[in-house]
DNA sequence: CTTGACTCTGTAGTATGGTACAGGGTGTAT
DNA sequence: ATACACCCTGTACCATACTACAGAGTCAAG
């Protein structure tokens, strides 16, 4: 057979029957066909998109905010121009997050490297290592 | 003044006064000391940890994960090994984060430069995108 | 042709992470 | 000494993202 079962979808991506249905009333998914008794088919690929839906989720996307990532599209109601500039600004999104990463992990590293020293080094060793990161921190609002 | 109010602390950490306590009641923050009147007293440090918590969930961090963040530290509760195995851990979910945001910023950009041949290339270009990076896929479960 | 696993729709309940009062006290500027 | 912005506790409500029924129909194996 070519097609899946919602219970068969649900199996491979890694997520509850319930969770699929619940995409699709959300127009995560789209409408799959149906058979004569109403079962819905899919094809392997929504398989995939429930895969894309989880991994964006862990990574701090809202279903909304992942919902707007799958529809980036030239289509004929999306022209050339709204799609690129959309595209460009999920792109300085996940770079924003790439680097405040980057600085998670670095901090990681130093309370990693700090732990073979021993000692309890009271306050809290990963928001220190943060600082030692951002050696100058901007004035910011100091009104009041 | 030396320590701020509630207030003071929510607006330069850009969070409601009600998160603040929020926080406090799930453990993100100890409890402060209170002057006579009842009022809580903050030092500066805890609008870095309130900042620090806001990032954190931007990239996909229950408060629970973040609480468990904030705890790596060695002292009389919990040794250096267990303080490094934690962080390592952590390390390696930071990674792996890394590699995902790393993989959909390639994907992103490619449905930018897509974009700039025009014309409505059906489906799911953001998927069809990650497809191109991941060129052989796993069997991953054919059973059912 | 029945049994058991699966599907359907619809509605209700849960966990997480806040947000918004109500009803009261505090702090200080005028 | 009174106004006004702020703080207190406690409780209730909200949005997001599921999760769990109930009650009924479907499908495939034996």
């Amino acid at each position: 057979m070519d097609t899946l079962s919602i219970g068969q979808v649900a199996r491979k991506a890694g997520v509850g029957v319930e969770t699929v249905r619940f995409y699709e009333r959300e127009g995560l998914l789209e409408e799959p066909p149906r058979r004569a008794s109403g079962y819905r088919q899919y094809s392997d690929q929504v398989v995939k998109r429930i895969r894309f839906i989880k991994r964006a989720q862990q990574l701090g996307f809202s279903l909304k905010e992942i919902t707007e990532l799958l529809l980036l599209r030239v289509d004929a109601q999306t022209s050339c121009e709204v799609v690129k500039q959309r595209t460009e600004a999920k792109i300085a999104e996940v770079e924003r997050k790439l680097v405040e990463l980057q600085r998670m992990r670095q901090a990681l590293l130093q309370v990693a490297s700090l732990c073979t020293g021993r000692g309890p080094t009271g306050r809290c060793p990963m928001l220190d290592a943060l600082d030692r990161q951002e050696p100058l921190e901007q004035a910011e609002q100091t009104a009041e």
